[in-house]
DNA sequence: ACAAATGATACCATAGTGGTATCATTCAAT
DNA sequence: ATTGAATGATACCACTATGGTATCATTTGT
């Protein structure tokens, strides 16, 4: 079980690094060099979090990504729920009619629970509060 | 993203279905119809639950599963690590050697510090107290 | 014109998961 | 003794998500 998938975390560590560089501008390929990170993944992660609104791309030669955004403002849980979807830890049981007849299963309520936990810890998280921690 | 698996979910079901059972001895087949579930996967299921110890099984005509544990023994921690391997949402960073550098990698230690949170609500759910809730 | 960068896809390999099938073995009932 | 019903132990299959590469088009500074 992994709470983070490797595009989240590459996408944390590009944003922290971002956060950081001057000039601003930095290209993939360079993000990927230098975290020793897959450029071409590196690239793929970045188109995501521009599409996003959290980055500004430029395009042609000297192009590249530039945060959009203060890091205080960008969220884990956001990051998670781009890359993964929404983090809901008891998906199986609704999908699934087991449940169905039972409307307060235990074991869903603890599962919900635990999520719910996860979830505002998640939410208190930015890059920039990463960066001071 | 989920917490739980179907095979830690339906071990989980098979427990709660086993400990309201008389007389105590059910045969897989019997706990996949009622619960709905597919029969031959329930019984590769309460196998693995038979190997751990939580289940006494006989064979033959009229053979089947019996609880072989008090409920209240039984933690939910302890089935997810049985189905699921260990308890641990931060994998990716110690295989790869991205944080290598960095001791106190600020991403890591969050994650690590959501994983004992999880880790803490899953150690106190018990079987017993799943029934009661 | 050219090189370097992104935009947008398409593609591939791998692993995990859910699930089925099969054969051997045991045991109760007849 | 024979038979049927059950587990023990595997092997196998299908599907999906994930990590990662490759390709072609487009843009842009030099």
């Amino acid at each position: 079980m992994n709470l983070l998938t490797r595009n989240t975390d590459y996408a944390v560590r590009a944003l922290i690094y971002m956060a950081g560089k001057v000039p601003a501008r930095v290209s993939a390929r360079d993000i990927g060099r230098d975290l020793g990170l897959p450029g071409p993944f590196m690239r793929k992660t970045l188109q995501v979090l521009q599409k996003a609104g959290y980055l500004i791309s430029t395009k042609g030669k000297s192009g590249g990504f530039e945060l959009a955004q203060d890091t205080k403002k960008i969220r884990l849980v956001d990051l998670v729920t781009l890359f993964q979807g929404p983090v809901s830890m008891g998906d199986c049981l609704f999908k699934k009619k087991i449940c169905s007849g039972i409307k307060s299963c235990p074991l869903r309520r603890e599962i919900l629970d635990i999520e719910a936990l996860v979830l505002e810890r998640l939410q208190g998280v930015t890059v920039a509060s990463l960066i001071k921690g």
